[in-house]
This record gives C-alpha cells, structure tokens and sequence, in this order.
DNA sequence: GCCCAGGATCACC
DNA sequence: GGTGATCCTGGG
C-alpha cells in the first residue's frame, strides 16, 4: 500500500529516535521490521512512503493505527514558536509517534532501563528468538514477540544467559501481573495521573519507563517522558529544572495537550546532534 | 580494554 | 519526599 505525499511520516525519523526497537534500516530509506506478529517493510519513495505487505484490511486493522495516521502532525505546531521545537521539527519532520503494543512497549522499556539503544535493540531480538512466536515470511524466518505467559514462566538463569542482568525479574515479575490479569488495555481508559501510577505498580517500572508505556503505546500524548536527555534539554534551552511534576507542568504549559509529541522532536534532535558532535571530534 | 548508558530500587535521612 | 549508592552487560 502506498501512502502518497506524506510530509510527516519519514521511516529514518520514525524508527531512529528511541522508540522501537524491532525496525531496523535495510538500506537508505527502507526499514524491516516486526510488530503485532507480522512482518512489515516501510519504503521511502519519491511519490510517498510503500508499506508491504499491507493489504487494505490489515491497513484498517493494524497500520493505521500503529503509524498514528489519524494525527495531522503537520497541524499540531503550527502555532508554537519556541525555537528548540521548530528546529527540532525541521530536523525531523517526518517524525512519528508510534502507537506499539503494549506488553511488548512494556518490556523493552524496562529493558531500557540504564542501558542504551543498540544494546536494546540487541536484548529484546533476543527475548523475541527466545521466548516468542515464530513465523515465516517469502521464505524469511522472523519471531512475533512473545506472549505474557511465555515471559511469566522464563526462569531467571535462561533470562541472564540472554544478557538482561538485573531487570531479570523485573521482566518475570511484570509479564506474571499481565499473564494473571493486569489489564494494559484498561489502564489506555484512565486519565494521565492514574494510569501512570497503576503502570508504576508493575515491578521495574518507574516514572520515566511508564510515561514511555504510556506515550509510545497507550496513545497518552500529555506523557513526557523526563530522562536525562530531557532534563538536559530544558535546563540548557530554557534553564528550567524541576522534579517530575514540575517538568511535566512545564511542558503542559509549554506545548499543551501534545507536549510528549514536542519532547520525541526535541530528544531526537539533541541526541542526533550530540552524535554528530562526537563523529566531528574524532 | 575501559566506560557508560534514555533508570529503578533500596536504604537511609 | 528527597538524596545517594548499587546494579548486569556488551556496544562504542
């Protein structure tokens, strides 16, 4: 399927800014992946971005969503003129946010705790050839992630052996409270404040991993996920410090309703631009 | 070869 | 309710 003329959907900037961790690029402008136990190939084109295989259901079904294509992201800003945004944007502009499944969001964010992305990426390829699923696609072998109950009942030696280290029980621990019955769908119907406390009941799960579940899964947009780079950001742009409530004060006041949308613009740029600051000095 | 990462937790104050 | 030490590991 092809999605014609889209200015805001670009796969580099979709899937290079922390928050997948299951596409990767093939070549220049083409990105493979696995989400909800399919296959999908994402191609930049001249005339659009081409999405395969994705048949006009499993569009309706799946894609639409996931890719988040009934947000008009060229409109969201359009009236904010805080500099750092607009760069950010213009670095980016064909940034997304993600809506992912929630279990799956749920683990590589406890994964990502203390760790960084290559490594990430690297842990839950592995959990997925562990523990999930696996299928075929054109001849290629690939592994859907896997199901709460198959995570539950890993043993925590077979999970170190992987390369966890100590979020071992925080992945049993989590995916035991989904397997018996934590709802994640439900927690999608409360208001921001609560369901970022009931996410924060789920073993290694803290504030910042729980805005990440929350915005990267659970369609929160308010959710800004404070980590370092964040903090970082608003003390040298706006030379604002504060603690969890007064960030996400902040950026209420500061980008409203969608302030986590602002926060993947601003995080992507300052990291990129980090990146290229230590290739230059090498 | 060494360092360190997109944090969470626990022990203390 | 705020702070500081500690935690696995392999990619850069």
């Amino acid at each position: 399927m092809l999605l014609q003329a889209q200015r805001c959907f670009a796969p580099q900037d979709i899937f290079e800014n922390g928050q997948a961790f299951r596409f990767g690029k093939v070549r220049d402008g083409v990105y493979e992946g696995v989400a909800h136990g399919r296959f999908l190939r994402v191609t930049q084109r001249p005339d659009g971005v081409f999405l395969y295989p994705c048949e006009a259901r499993a569009f309706e079904e799946i894609w639409r969503h996931f890719f988040d294509l009934d947000i008009c992201y060229e409109a969201l800003f359009e009236d904010c003129d805080d500099a750092a945004l607009r760069s950010g944007i213009a670095y980016a502009p064909g940034l997304r946010i993600l809506n992912q499944q929630p279990f799956e969001t749920l683990i590589s964010f406890i994964l990502s705790a203390n760790n960084h992305d290559a490594r990430i990426r690297s842990l839950v390829d592995k959990i997925c050839s562990a523990y999930g699923a696996p299928f075929s696609f054109e001849g290629n072998p690939y592994h859907a992630f896997p199901e709460p109950q198959a995570l539950a009942q890993a043993c925590e030696a077979d999970l170190r052996t992987l390369g966890v280290g100590y979020r071992a029980p925080y992945l049993i621990g989590a995916s035991r409270s989904i397997a018996e019955g934590f709802d994640l769908d439900a927690v999608a119907q409360m208001d921001y404040a609560a369901a970022k406390r009931r996410l924060m009941e789920l073993p290694g799960v803290g504030a910042k991993v729980a805005d990440c579940i929350l915005l990267f899964s659970l369609s929160f947009r308010e959710a800004f996920p404070a980590d370092v780079w964040v903090r970082r950001i608003l003390q040298d742009t706006y030379d604002f410090c504060g603690n969890d409530k007064q960030i996400f004060e902040f950026a209420q006041a500061k980008f409203g309703a969608c302030a986590g949308i602002a926060q993947q613009y601003l995080f992507h740029h300052a990291r990129e631009s980090a990146k290229q600051a230590r290739t230059l000095n090498v």
